[in-house]
DNA sequence: ATGCGGACCTGTTAGC
DNA sequence: TGCTAACAGGTCCGCA
């Protein structure tokens, strides 16, 4: 479901549990990402007594600290999953997988009906984690480095979408996002890696982070059903210019392309033919 | 080593 | 109205 701006965002909404101290914990006992049973005693062992002190973002991974341990909880949303602030008596929301029970008659609530996602608990440094210590540079918070990038995409002949999309590459550019940054950049989605210049490249890392904040400054996007952590929903939709407008004329004044839907790397990809070409 | 396709899940929507 | 197929914001694994 979320990309990063979305990440960043539910990271945001969940500032007013800061502090509060967590004083129980439920899970449904399914399964999350990859058929792994959700670690219930690892999960009470870092939270439960504690007081939330910090979220942080490393790419689409959240990371929850506690005041006084050395474990933190690993979140990922995968592509249904929702973090929520409610309060006790609030009516359930179906899917609730993990729910930190809060101080003052809050929760926390993790919900996931795909259950792509992920709850974990990481010990010591989480660079250290298999997932998290393999992560690209995340645009918003370490800036990218256009020489770097085309360095690195000289080495394959994956296209270039492929090639923004991994998370070793640049840490957090999701489907929606990968194709609005390469119809800025006026780059087209299926070229081979190895054949994009320095100069689209800069253009290319501008456009990445660019269509990011963007995003944030409207709340994350919300296509379907992404809702924040205090269920507000954001409005990004509206400024997304190619993705899901196939058939819609080119956005780009003075352009008389059609928007074209292919797929790449098994996702949906839009680009318009006429200014993104070689 | 790299790159691709499929698998993992459920919900929503478009089309008949 | 009801059924079916296609599609959905992500990641990982196995095989070529």
């Amino acid at each position: 479901m979320p990309e990063l701006p979305e990440v960043e965002t539910v990271k945001r909404t969940l500032s007013p549990v800061l502090g509060a101290r967590v004083t129980g914990l439920v899970t449904s006992g399914k399964a999350l990402r990859l058929g792994r049973p959700i670690d219930v005693r690892g999960l009470e062992r870092a939270a439960v007594g504690r007081r939330f002190s910090a979220v942080h973002r490393l790419g689409k991974y959240l990371l929850l600290a506690f005041d006084g341990g050395t474990e933190q909880i690993l979140v990922h949303l995968g592509m249904s999953g929702r973090l929520r602030l409610a309060k006790r008596d609030d009516p359930p929301f179906p899917h609730t997988h993990v729910c930190f029970e809060l101080t003052r008659r809050r929760q926390l609530r993790f919900s996931d009906p795909r259950r792509f996602g992920q709850v974990e608990v990481v010990l010591g440094d989480p660079r250290e984690h298999p997932s998290l210590g393999k992560l690209g540079p995340d645009p918003l918070t370490e800036g990218l480095d256009p020489e770097a990038l085309h360095r690195q995409a000289r080495r394959s002949t994956r296209a270039i979408k492929t090639f923004i999309l991994d998370q070793t590459v640049i840490a957090g550019v999701g489907n929606i996002y990968a194709s609005e940054a390469l119809f800025q950049a006026r780059i087209p989605p299926g070229l081979a890696s190895n054949r994009v210049s320095l100069v689209r490249m800069k253009a290319l890392a501008a456009a990445v982070k660019d269509v990011m904040v963007r995003a944030l400054e409207h709340g994350g996007t919300s296509l379907r059903d992404f809702v924040h952590a205090d269920g507000s929903t954001g409005d990004h939709s509206h400024y997304l210019v190619v993705y899901d407008r196939e058939g819609h004329s080119c956005p780009r004044r003075g352009c008389a392309g059609t928007i074209r839907r292919r797929i790449i790397q098994g996702r949906s990809t839009f680009y318009c033919p006429m200014c993104q070409s070689r």
